[in-house]
This record gives C-alpha cells, sequence and structure tokens, in this order.
DNA sequence: ACAGAATCCGGCTTATAGACCAACTCACTT
DNA sequence: AAGTGAGTTGGTCTATAAGCCGGATTCTGT
C-alpha cells in the first residue's frame, strides 16, 4: 500500500479507497479503518485498526500531567473517527467537518492520497505539492540535521 | 470511543452519551460511569466504572503528607459523582453543579464532548476550542519536548 | 406539618444527519 | 466492440439527537 494518488471528495464530502489498498485491505481482514489529525503538519492520518489499536493504546496508557502529552492525545485520540467497510465491500468515508477544516480540505474536490505502508495520509493538494518542491534534500542538510539513528540507516 | 463531537444540554441542564458510544459500553457490560473534575484544566472527565476503578484505587493507595497528592485526591476523588444507565438504556447525566461551575459550563446549551478510548473530558465549548490552537505542532517544538518514550514512536 | 416551589426523571415527538442501496458513466481489457 | 469493474452520484430510509411535556420527588419556608 505505497503511492501517491489523488482521490475525489464527492459533494456529500464523502472519499472512496481506491480498489487497489481497499483489496489489500479486505484481504488481511481489516474491516475497518481510522481517521484522525496528524499532530505535526495540516494534514489527516488514515490507520487500518490493527495498525491504530498499536498507536493509541500506547498512548492512552501515558497518564501523565505532562500539557503536550495530553495535547498529543487530544490531537490524535480526540480526532479520531472510525469507519467500516459497507456490506457491499465498499468504503465510503465521511471525513467530518473538524477533520477538514484542519488540513484545508473544505470546499476541495480534488484531494492527495498518500499510501505510506500501513498508514495513509490526506493532505490539501496544494499544501502536498509545496512540500515536495524542495526537490531531495541536500546530502549537508540531511547530514546535519538527521538523529545518529537514521544516518546510519542505508536507504 | 475515540472523537469530538458539540452535544447539548437540555433544558434541565442533562447530558446526553451520544449512540455510538453508548453502545460499546452496553456492549462491554459498564453501566456505570463516573464524572469527575479534572485537576488540570477547567474541563470535566468521564470514565467507565471500571477505568474509574483503577484510576480511583491508584489515588487512594498514595499515602504520606504530599500536598499535592493531597490536592489531587481531593479534587478527584472529592468531586466524582456516580450515573447509571436508565432502564430504557439510554443515558442522561446531570453533571453536580459544583462540576458544571468548575468546568464552566453554567448556562451552556453547547458543550464538547472528546472520547478519548477508555475515558472522556467535557469542556466549554469556547475553552476547548482555545485549546486546540487551530494549528498543529512545530515539528521542532514536539522534538524538543516529548519524553524519549513518545519520540521513537511513529504516528 | 403542610403547602408551594423548585428540582429531577421518564416518556413521547419531530427534524435530520448519515448509512445504506442502487444506478449510471467512464475506462480499461480482452 | 462488448463486457467488466471501478469511481461517482443521488435518492431513500432509519436511527438518533434534542426539545417538549407531564408526573414524581425533594426541599424550603411559614
Amino acid at each position: 500500500m505505497y503511492g501517491f494518488n489523488v482521490v475525489s471528495l464527492d459533494q456529500k464530502g464523502r472519499l472512496a479507497i481506491p480498489a487497489k489498498y481497499r483489496n489489500t485491505l479486505l484481504e488481511n481482514n481489516e474491516t475497518q479503518i481510522v481517521i484522525t489529525k496528524d499532530p505535526q503538519y495540516p494534514s489527516l492520518k488514515i490507520y487500518p485498526k490493527s495498525q491504530w489499536i498499536k498507536i493509541s493504546s500506547k498512548l492512552e496508557s501515558l497518564q501523565g500531567l505532562d500539557p503536550i502529552v495530553r495535547n498529543l492525545q487530544w490531537t490524535i485520540l480526540g480526532n479520531a473517527s472510525v469507519t467500516e467497510f459497507d456490506p457491499g465491500g465498499r468504503m465510503l468515508i465521511l471525513i467530518p467537518i473538524e477533520l477538514r477544516k484542519y488540513a484545508d480540505l473544505v470546499d476541495q474536490k480534488q484531494i492527495s492520497l498518500i499510501g505510506m505502508g500501513n498508514k495513509f495520509e490526506i493532505w490539501n493538494v496544494n499544501n502536498w505539492e509545496m512540500r515536495q518542491t524542495g526537490g531531495s534534500l541536500a546530502a549537508e542538510i540531511l547530514d546535519v540535521v538527521l538523529p545518529e539513528s537514521i544516518k546510519s540507516m542505508s536507504f
């Protein structure tokens, strides 16, 4: 489940998961997906249920009073919305208005859906393109900014 | 039990748990919920009974003279209020006046109900919106402030 | 102690959001 | 060129939120 797609929202604000992803999900018995805010960028994240359980349970287990943690919990848990495949095997996701505002999707007909393997991201088409315009990251920047644990990886 | 909802208080100040949550609660035999103060923010917390038992017993077990701990105990334990589903299977919560004052809900018709998985939060709509700064957290802030256990998480 | 008032609780009704279903069009394949 | 499958649309219908109302119970003040 990788790749970049432009998909459309219909007049009711519904989004159809492309068939290639849908089939993979069904094959893995992933009949529910969760959509929520990305805490870092004005975009949305879509997780298959099993992936969501990992993330949400970890977040919920953090009990402390750290305001940043609570903020993360609000953003991610407090905005999650669950959708199931309908009996016909189709999946039309109604993106809640709050999330549409957050990701700048109000009145958008076309949106970007990016497959990231075990999750998807949803972006306003323009915002996504702006993110990408940088082209490739200069080697120097990569060298300076990346944490050690990443530097050692080979891509 | 995740997500953001604006629900209304009826003329008597009663709050109805939305059906989607109610059903999940009933399926898990959670017929009682507990509402109490959030010690950190002017908001309220709603726990299913089983979750409440974990939290309250942990709090009760804290002995000693630490004034912070005693304060937490007063706030959380001393303001708890139990509500049951009525025979018709619906749950109307009458929020005690003390709690309504605390969360700035007096004379409010609309309130924010945020599902956080194993608990809910109740906010004055305006206060909630102010908290949600509208934007996303800057990547740099996330990186600097987050505890190690979170930094390593992938969202 | 009793009456009036205020608060609390359950049932009923209505407007509506959203889930469900079906059809149509377009594109791709054979 | 025809058929199949995917994407998209629109209509319908059901579940539910929310307001309303009437009855019950508790509280208060005289």
